[in-house]
DNA sequence: ATGGCCGGTGGAACCGGA
């Protein structure tokens, strides 16, 4: 079973880059982010064309996740736990039925800037970085419960988080950043070691794996990337993993989303 | 080049992104 993520930055911008990935690539499952569209205006027909059962969670003009799938889906839910009065569309879930069953997330994590510090160092309420930062507990307190269901799950997508300096061209100019800052890579890694797998590292140390390149200033000509597009995955699932890999040539074709997919391979 | 964007909204500039 072939599991992706990808930020498409805006469906009805994609249409043709989204389904030429999906013919070539040809992923089971395909997780979105950044749809960028309200549920009535999604172009489901495309898709579904393309053999793909699909569920949206969209809202209007901003964030909105996705869940394509050639397998059934049972028991698809969307909203991520923990806050009623948050109305943005940034997460999905359902159990994909293959030879195994596996629950799949897809997330789209607050990118949090700009960051808004108090003078003793703490986000101002009410702000982006402690929207970010608050998600990322919600996120946490859904992690444990899937590790305690002892099933296969993962959470996949863009975590708008540079785990590490090596997943940076230009480290130094993410310090102050809310992708990089401190405080947001403790609130990954406090997610990470309650006993998950990141997907793509636990197969590949190599420098420059990037999975995002600003459209300004040439950062794709300069490959001044960063990897911020994630597969977190629960033990049960990480036993079945085959492989990891980025899909970096699709930054290159015509009108391109700023992200490129991910997608790890299953033995399920 | 010391430079450089894109998508959505709404119907012009502006917001959000990372």
């Amino acid at each position: 079973m072939k599991i992706a993520t990808f930020n498409i930055n805006g469906v009805k911008a994609r249409i043709n880059a989204l389904s030429d990935w999906l013919k070539e690539a040809s992923p089971d499952v395909a997780l979105l982010q950044e749809i960028k569209s309200v549920d009535e205006a999604f172009p489901r027909d495309v898709f579904e064309d393309l053999g793909y059962n699909v569920y949206t969670h969209g809202q209007k003009g901003f964030n909105g996740v996705a869940i394509f799938s050639k397998l059934p889906l049972e028991d698809v839910t969307h909203g991520l736990p923990g806050d009623d009065s948050d109305e943005q569309a940034r997460w999905i879930e359902a159990t994909v039925v293959g030879e195994k069953a596996i629950r799949v997330c897809g997330l789209y994590l607050p990118n949090g800037n700009p960051v808004e510090l108090t003078e003793d160092g703490q986000p101002v309420e009410g702000g982006k970085y402690a929207y970010k930062l608050a998600w990322m507990e919600r996120l946490y307190k859904r992690a444990q419960e899937l590790l305690a269901s002892e099933e296969p799950a993962l959470m996949a997508g863009d975590y708008n988080i540079i785990p590490q300096a090596e997943d940076a061209a230009k480290p130094d100019g993410w310090r102050e950043d809310a992708l990089f800052r401190p405080e947001s890579r403790a609130a990954w890694r406090k997610i990470q070691n309650l006993g998950f797998t990141e997907a793509f590292r636990s197969r590949n140390q190599n420098p420059e794996q990037y999975s995002f390149w600003d459209y300004q200033a040439g950062a794709w000509n300069k490959n001044n990337g960063i990897r911020i597009d994630h597969f977190l995955m629960t033990p049960q699932c990480a036993d079945l993993m085959e492989d990891c890999q980025i899909d970096k040539d699709i930054r290159g074709r015509e009108k391109p989303s700023d992200h490129v997919p991910v997608w790890v391979k299953l033995n399920a």
